[in-house]
Formats: C-alpha cells, structure tokens, sequence
DNA sequence: AGTACTACTTGACAATGTCAAGAGAAAGGG
DNA sequence: CCCTTTCTCTTGACATTGTCAAGTAGTACT
C-alpha cells in the first residue's frame, strides 16, 4: 500500500499542466515558460524536469490529453440523446466548436505540427489516432457506409475540416474585430454551421445515404 | 538622387525576413530566434532591430506581406480563366490550398493570434480586412448576391472555413501520418475538395443562385 | 567643413532552457 | 534498528536568448 506523504502522486504534475494550459489559454503556447509554469506551480524551477523530459513533454501531454478528450467527446456525440435532436453533421459541428472553446488551451497545441509532439512522442500520437478513428467510426455510421470505405474517409476529412475551420478560424483566427461583440461571433459560427449541415443533408440525401435521419 | 552603398536599400530587411521565413518552414514559428535570424543574414545580432521593432515585429511583417498575397491570389482567381472552367468553389479551393502549400511559412504566422500582431500592427491588421473583403467580393460576385448581404457573409465564412480547415489539417494537422505518402495526401485533399465543391453547387442550386454556372 | 541622419556594430544584462549534483523523506530488507 | 535504494524535489551553474544603451563608419545636405 502507498502512504500519500501530504500531498498526493502526481499532485505537483497536475499543477504544472493545469499552469501550463491556462497560461497558453491567456497567452498562446508562444509564451509558454518552463520557469513559470514552474512559478505558478510553486515549485522549484527544475520540479516540472522531473515529470516531464522537456519543455516538448508538456506540449505533448497536453495534446495527448487534447486527443483524448476529443476522442471522448467524438463518442458522447453518438451516445447522446442530442444526435437524434437535428442532424448529425449539425450536432458533430456543434460538438467540435464546443470542445474547441471549452478546451482552447489544448486546442491550441494538438494541431500545431511544431509543438504538438505528436511525431515525437507516440503515446501522444496514439490518442490522435484513436481520435480520428473515433471520428471516422462517427461517421461511418451516421452516413450508413463502412468506415473504411474510400467515401467515408473523404466524407469525414471534409466534415473535420469544415468544423476544425470554423473553430481556428473563429478563436484564433483573424475575424475577431469583424464581428462586433462574442454574441455576433456566436451567431454568425450559428449560422455557419446550420449552412454547412444544411449542405452535408443535401450531399448525403443525392447520395441516397440514410435520408430518413434528416 | 540616392546613391546605392554597395547593397541596395532595404536588403538587409528582405534579408532577415526571408531567413526568418525559411526558418519558420523548417521548423515552426516556435523556433524563430532573432539571433539565429541575424546570424543567417550574415548582419550583427542587432541588425535586425533597426527594421522591426521587435520580434512580434518580425511576425507582423511576415503576416501583412502574408495577407497581401493572399488578397493578390483572391483576385487572380476571379480574373484568371480558372474560374470558369470548372465551378467557382472548386477554383477557390484550389488556390486557397496553393497558397498555403506555396507560402507555408506566412500561413503559419497569419493565422495565429498570439504572434500574428494583427491586434498590435494595424498595417498587419489593414492587409487581413483587405484580403476578406477580397473574399466576400469573390464570393458575392460567383454567388450573386451583393456583398454586404448577411447571407453572403454566412456563405463567404463557410467557404473560408472548409478551406482554411482543409489547408491546416493537411499541411500541419495530425493527419502526415493516416495518409502513406505526400502523393496519397494530395490525392485525399483533392477528393475532399471535389466533395465539398459539389456540395456548394448543390446549395447553390437549391437557393436559386446563378445555377446556370454549375 | 560641419551637422545630421542612416545603417549598422559592439557591449551589457536579465531571463530562459537545461545539465549536473545533491537532499531529504519514504520504503523495504536484513 | 540500520543500510541501501528509490522517489520527489531543490540548488547551482552555464550557454543562449531578447532587448536596451551606446558607439561608429559612411552618406547627404548646408
């Protein structure tokens, strides 16, 4: 048995990351600093060495939690009562906007080639599999197809790069000043995403895949 | 009358800014280094500072001139043959793609708001409305619609986000690994392309929109 | 000739990432 | 009980970085 020694395993670890994301969710992952993640964790600056190999391991725990989450919020997607509400596309794009905007600090890092670490560290990459595949299985059976289907995977990279568009495009990206205030943001990424499923009922319905849901 | 001092006026600016661009194709913005920058231009690690102010200077400048060539490439697309041959999306979506395969190292910087400076820069900042402005003109002009409608926005947002999506998952996202090679990867882009073209001339056609184009 | 300006350079400093070397507590075995 | 190992964290040191301050060589203008 383990006798936790006043603080809990893996306690100083979990500050650090949750320092961590919320500086990159303040700041952006540019200036991320190992000393004061360290600071804000109030640890010794070596104290994050001993969790993580480098500046890179925090990026790439973050992104692999990232992943995880998503893969996670792929799977309540299609659990949910919510599939069934409106249409599926409607339902996916809304689920990804909001894992977007609720976890903005990982975002931020998971599709970032140069940060990520998702060529370097494999567990990390193994979670953005499990992701796409979870995305993939998404769809394969909201559309009725098999999901290794040559069709299926077009139809899930387009979905995916319509919603992971719409999200970059709307957090990070350079509109904020367009739209006056966040409710017009909210509004507008509204009314993008009832077009795009708008358009993915029309496609899916030439397509003669499972018209009935929609 | 000026005289030229052995170099030309401004190559040291155009040569700090091509090494930093280089630099940022290599290896992500993350790992740009004023000094390193310097160093590859052959000038002082301070010769820099005279043409940007700071290293946010640098990402400002790379993101105008980023900007301004992606306002160039909106226009082109409308004036070139290209737009008539096939369907209008289809072209849009294929320059987009161009552009952020041929100018990797702006598209990295541009739309990142923690280092593009659009907030801080108001040149940077002037050349992003333009190129929008570019887009909704492109769009309300193949759509039919006159630009300030709040469909066409809707529409112009769509559009942007399927191509922006696209372009950074294929380019940066997680996907290097799903698809073999670069061969297959463009081969997969192109399908989601054609896809998602065919789905904006389904839209088009069921709201009445220049059909005759399609 | 002298003054101002341009386009740099050299020097210095605080802050950062990271390596090396501990230090102290806990755990386990004898 | 002591001894050793391991785990968790700290202190110290060093090269490198961004940036401020100050200098300097050449050109332009008066």
């Amino acid at each position: 048995m383990k006798k936790v020694p006043h603080e809990q395993h893996g306690d100083v670890r979990r500050l650090v990351l949750d320092a961590a994301i919320s500086l990159i969710e303040s700041d952006g992952p540019e200036s991320l600093s190992m000393r004061e993640v360290a600071r804000r964790a109030g640890v010794s600056h070596q104290a994050p060495y001993h969790y993580f190999k480098d500046r890179s391991g925090i990026f790439a725990a973050i992104s692999q939690e990232g992943f995880a989450a998503l893969a996670n919020a792929f799977r309540q997607v299609q659990t949910d009562g919510t599939l069934d509400t409106t249409s599926p596309a409607k339902a996916g794009f809304t689920a990804y906007l909001r894992f977007a905007r609720e976890h903005i600090g990982h975002f931020r890092v998971m599709f970032r080639a140069d940060i990520s670490g998702l060529s370097s560290h494999p567990e990390a990459h193994e979670c953005a599999e499990d992701a796409f595949t979870e995305l993939l299985n998404m769809v394969a059976r909201t559309v009725g197809h098999s999901a290794d289907t040559q069709d299926a995977l077009t139809f899930a990279l387009m979905l995916w790069s319509q919603a992971h568009g719409l999200a970059t495009l709307f957090l990070d990206g350079p509109l904020e000043s367009r739209m006056g205030s966040r409710l017009d943001a909210e509004k507008q990424a509204d009314a993008v995403i009832e077009l795009a499923a708008h358009m993915v009922s029309l496609e899916a319905r030439e397509q003669g895949l499972i018209p009935a849901r929609y």
